[in-house]
DNA sequence: TCCCCTGGTTGGAGCGCTCCAAAATTGCTA
DNA sequence: TAGCAATTTTGGAGCGCTCCAACCAGGGGA
């Protein structure tokens, strides 16, 4: 900076503005302090500039898992959301583990991100606590805390009964339901997928999953332990939905002449004609643009109390579900 | 800093020892120092560390393209490597944009990253040979150059080849390329399409395509627009096979029976039981920790001459591929 | 007893930028 | 032509940290 100042035969203070576009410098001095930079390579130096403004213009997002095709379209959302506002956006990968992702906060807070987003985050809502004071925090699809971050979730609860009245409306009386279980969208999920199957007058029965292949292979098993295989299955998310969709072929299952499945998502991987998978739709890019837009209030504004978002899921009826045989 | 300082009842530069794990602090004053710290709630600021100390002993790493689940699984590799190394990575979504990813590119050099990866860069060579000078640059998974970047790539030439004469061991003769142009690991895996098909005494046929529905769609639309549908289709990657399958399907050809198809790079989508694509692996974690050692010689050692990796492919063979109706 | 050494501690300069208050320049008007 | 306001430009302090050189206190050895 000191360079360009002297070859463009300016202060240093001047260079500071024409970096920063400020409207009170002559257009003669613009130009040559423009020149002197592009001659000399010069690139300012952001660390230093965020160091003296005390602003960093930029959110830290965590993302859970970025294998889960789902969480790169919300990012996707953010980005552009985020870009339009004039921020930056770093990405953190969290990777379903919560010290990472713990790690990862402590770094984001050690760069002085101006907020924090977590994406599908596996943090309870204990420790968003202690972290939601520090910084502006939103949680965006799961994970919920009523306190101190922003929360824009689809309604998982109802989300579940969406699907259960699906297949209720089909006229399954055995549906059961493999859950998701650390991840935090897995217990709304299941509590709307109870409520709608006492409210249908079915019982409800749950197994263990997660939410790859080989949680999938394990919840088949169990399945295959019962008395009587269930002729409807509610899997907590596409990928797992997958999975299983696999493991019922392996079993020499038919979906859904044998079983119907609905999964949850809508992600593309729902859509692959070949599984053709009935899910539950998440507006996705929506909910990356909203966390923004709450988190710019928080920032710009000075919102201090939470802002929480519902929005609301949708059935994608494909070609897993059907009525059960006998119907 | 000061408080903290203060409270403890030392001087800044003692408070400054203990948050680096000086050795040379007693350990009387090191607790002293970090009750003071835990009790005020005190945070080092990276941002003033890292200008005082003219390191930020961090890479940034831009991705392509989220959505393609090869993308996260090389970061997956490089995540664990540059972890063991003591290194923050950062990562900013490209999204297949080239502007975007030159802004990107910048974001980092102004944050003074380290190193720069590029995962599956979309920049040309010229672009590289721009950048290459002014960080530790390293390219992972297509876009190659000689002169100032490092390279980890798999030899997608072989690739595609092995892909051919996977089906020409299974007699195919009429074999169509659909290619994914923009992406830079399109051109080699042509090529070695191209050549493999002419050493088999084929003509090769090359269609164009992409690496999406959409894609896929236009590319089948061609293929059947010709005079003979071809018996067997290598595709540029598993994204874009997973799409030629659907359409294939809502032709009404069968696959195998009508028509083979192979993929490429072994993600989770091409293992799914019911698509069960032939594929070419390459592999991604690997390739992720390479790139971290690659650039840390250059960092730590002042390695400056270019270091390439090429990584042998190999075949996975699944249901997508059997000899022709004929055979 | 004095001096040197060693291990622990500290003051202060400096990292590259911003931004304020003050200085310099310009353009008008009286 | 002086005077004044508006417009440009500039010096310098300060952002929160590191790190060097200097300093300080004891413990031995001569």
């Amino acid at each position: 900076m000191e360079d360009v100042a002297a070859r463009a035969g300016v202060s240093r203070a001047l260079v500071s503005l024409v970096m920063n576009d400020s409207p009170k410098v002559s257009a003669r001095k613009r130009q040559a302090v423009r020149r002197a930079a592009r001659d000399l390579g010069y690139r300012p130096n952001l660390i230093a500039r965020n160091l003296a403004t005390q602003r960093t213009r930029t959110v830290g997002v965590i993302v859970n898992d970025l294998h889960n095709p789902f969480f790169p379209e919300v990012v996707d959302g953010i980005d552009t959301a985020a870009e339009e506002h004039g921020l930056h956006v770093l990405l953190l990968n969290g990777g379903r583990d919560g010290t990472r992702v713990r790690r990862c906060v402590e770094t984001f807070l050690q760069l002085r991100v101006e907020a924090l987003v977590l994406v599908g985050s596996v943090l309870d809502d204990e420790e968003l606590l202690t972290i939601g004071p520090l910084v502006p925090t939103a949680v965006v699809a799961g994970g919920r805390t009523d306190e101190s971050v922003d929360s824009i979730v689809t309604d998982d609860v109802r989300g579940a009964e969406i699907a259960v009245e699906h297949l209720v409306g089909l006229s399954h009386h055995h549906i059961v339901h493999i859950d998701g279980s650390p991840n935090p969208s897995a217990t709304p999920r299941l509590d709307g997928y109870a409520t709608a199957m006492r409210a249908a007058g079915r019982e409800p029965i749950v197994v263990l999953g997660g939410d790859d292949e080989e949680a999938a292979r394990l919840a088949i098993e169990q399945l295959r332990a019962m008395d009587e295989m269930p002729t409807a299955i509610f899997a907590f998310n596409d990928l797992l939905a997958a999975g299983i969709l696999d493991q019922l072929d392996d079993a020499g299952l038919r979906v859904p002449d044998d079983v119907s499945l609905v999964g949850y998502d809508n992600t593309f991987i729902a859509a692959l004609h070949h599984l053709s998978i009935t899910t539950i739709d998440q507006p996705r890019e929506e909910m990356g643009r909203l966390v923004v837009t709450a988190l710019l209030e928080r920032i710009e504004d000075g919102r201090t109390d939470p802002v929480h978002h519902m929005l609301e899921p949708s059935l994608v009826v494909r070609g897993t579900t059907a009525p059960p045989r006998g119907a």
